[in-house]
RNA sequence: GGAGGGGUGGCCGAGUGGCUAAAGGCAGCAGACUGUAAAUCUGCCGACGUCAGUCUACGGAGGUUCGAAUCCUCCCCCCUCCA
């Protein structure tokens, strides 16, 4: 099965510039690129369809080409945005560019649930940077620019929006990202031979731009192909921009978290993120699919287990898989205590010492140290609504307090709010 | 340049002198039911506070009034129509 198929029967494909792309990789391995523009410091869930793109690609056997947008990511683009965006500095851009690469390389270069060493050449990694930067503005205008008709990049989505919508507009600067992005393509044709071009469904205009330069210009052929953008079952976006954004970088969102945003995955939306986010074969994921519904979550425990070895490889997921596992097995008071404080790095978790808790510290001012609540007020609310829980159990009470002798072996103490929070306190022996 | 309409809590959106911390909806948080789901039902939902109360809030700055989101003045921003 070559890439175009593989990433069809799961759902990937949005468009295609060609209908005949199944044939055309089947004869030709031909190198393809995605790139991502540095727009924060760490990719987020929604990154994971590209990513899983160029892992799709690499295993077909196509050589990868990762760019990095330090050029673009200084320029912004419109695609997808309603309002024009404040510029960002040079250093910025910069570092995150960095950060972003590193993330994006381990994520391409792991094995995680499957072995991928050795599959298919080396992904490469290029800046944008290195070309646009080097380009003079009047030698710009006169090979690239002249290549694009303003009528036509006027009717282009991301541009028109901008000029439909009352009180936003749209500034020179970023008008020119499209031309921006094709030269991309043009050059990364020329250097490494690259005919493929991937990206989110609102990259389409962008994408096309660069084949119609490439044909053009050097009279080449190339082609692009676009993938959903990742919403659930109700059309929202996820993963960004919502509440609680879900990063891949382990410090911003723990992987017990990134683990737990998969186990709580619609059951409308389950099979449909199996085929995205997993490599596991169409017959495995039709079996998962029959027992969504049937109360064990097992589809979303596989996706959960799949998606975050992949991320974060095998340990952590396994670590956070324990941590799930304790944490909602009901009956915390039972649990190993080493157990518990090994989930310190995963579980939002303070320590505290024995003079610091004192005899009876007032629960309230507990729950907003750990930072389960956001305030004592806050705190006490959560409190009447019966949502707080201590090594499992509802404390009692008017106004609870805690001490040393409410630590599982005096050592751990397990706050939750509600079915989903937990938070450690950890007695620091002295 | 002329005429008119509008800027309300995270968002949408009522409210035109006290009963308004401000209807209603959405989002969010918790509870029940379940399966750590969805749907549904219940409670909470400006901040801080042992629920008393205090503070901050209806574009900005002043003013009228015992009392203003609501009235007046000036300013800023947005929209529509005309030129």
């Amino acid at each position: 099965m070559n890439v175009f198929s593989e990433l069809h029967w799961r759902g990937l494909v949005h468009q295609a510039t060609a209908e005949n792309l199944q044939a055309v990789f089947e004869n030709d391995k031909m190198p393809m690129y995605i790139g991502f523009d540095p727009t924060a410091t760490s990719l987020h869930a929604g990154s994971l369809i590209p990513l899983m793109c160029l892992r799709h690609f690499r295993r077909a056997g196509h050589p990868i080409i990762v760019l990095i947008g330090g050029a673009t990511g200084l320029i912004g683009d419109p695609s997808g945005k309603s309002e024009e965006r404040i510029l960002e500095t040079i250093d910025t851009v910069r570092a995150r560019g960095d950060a972003m690469r590193a993330q994006i390389e381990r994520f391409v270069t792991s094995d995680g649930a499957e072995a991928l060493a050795t599959v298919g050449p080396m992904p490469k990694f290029v800046n944008n940077i290195d070309w646009l930067g080097e380009f003079k503005l009047l030698e710009f205008l006169r090979d690239i620019g002249k290549h694009f008709s303003v009528n036509e990049m006027i009717h282009k989505d991301s541009v028109r929006k901008r000029f439909e919508k009352e009180g936003a507009g749209i500034s020179y600067t970023e008008f020119t990202y499209m031309l921006l992005q094709a030269t991309d393509f043009l050059e990364l044709y020329r250097r490494h031979g690259c005919k493929v071009q991937c990206g989110a469904s609102d990259q389409w205009g962008n994408i096309c731009e660069g084949i119609e330069l490439i044909r053009r210009i050097d009279r080449g052929q190339a082609y692009g192909l676009t993938m959903p953008l990742l919403t659930n079952s109700e059309g929202k976006k996820m993963g960004k921009s919502e509440k609680g954004a879900i990063w891949l970088d382990p410090k911003q969102t723990s992987p017990y978290a990134f683990y737990q945003f998969w186990v709580n995955m619609a059951d409308a939306d389950a099979g449909r993120f199996l085929r995205w986010f997993t490599f596991l074969d169409e017959p495995t994921i039709r079996e998962l699919e029959t027992k969504i519904g049937t109360g064990e979550r097992v589809a979303q425990k596989t996706l959960a287990q799949e998606i975050t070895t992949l991320v974060h490889g095998k340990q952590e997921m396994e670590t956070a898989k324990k941590a799930s596992e304790a944490l909602f097995s009901g009956d915390i008071a039972s649990l190993p205590v080493s157990l518990l404080k090994q989930m310190a790095d995963d579980v939002p978790s303070i320590k505290l010492t024995l003079q610091e808790l004192g005899a009876a510290t007032p629960l309230v001012d507990l729950l907003v140290k750990c930072g389960a609540c956001s305030s004592k007020a806050d705190a006490r609310r959560n409190l009447s609504q019966k949502g707080i829980r201590l090594n499992g159990k509802q404390p009692a009470g008017e106004n609870p307090t805690v001490s040393a002798a409410d630590f599982l072996e005096g050592e751990v103490l397990v706050v939750q709010r509600g079915k989903r929070n937990s938070f450690l306190v950890i007695l620091a022996k002295v």
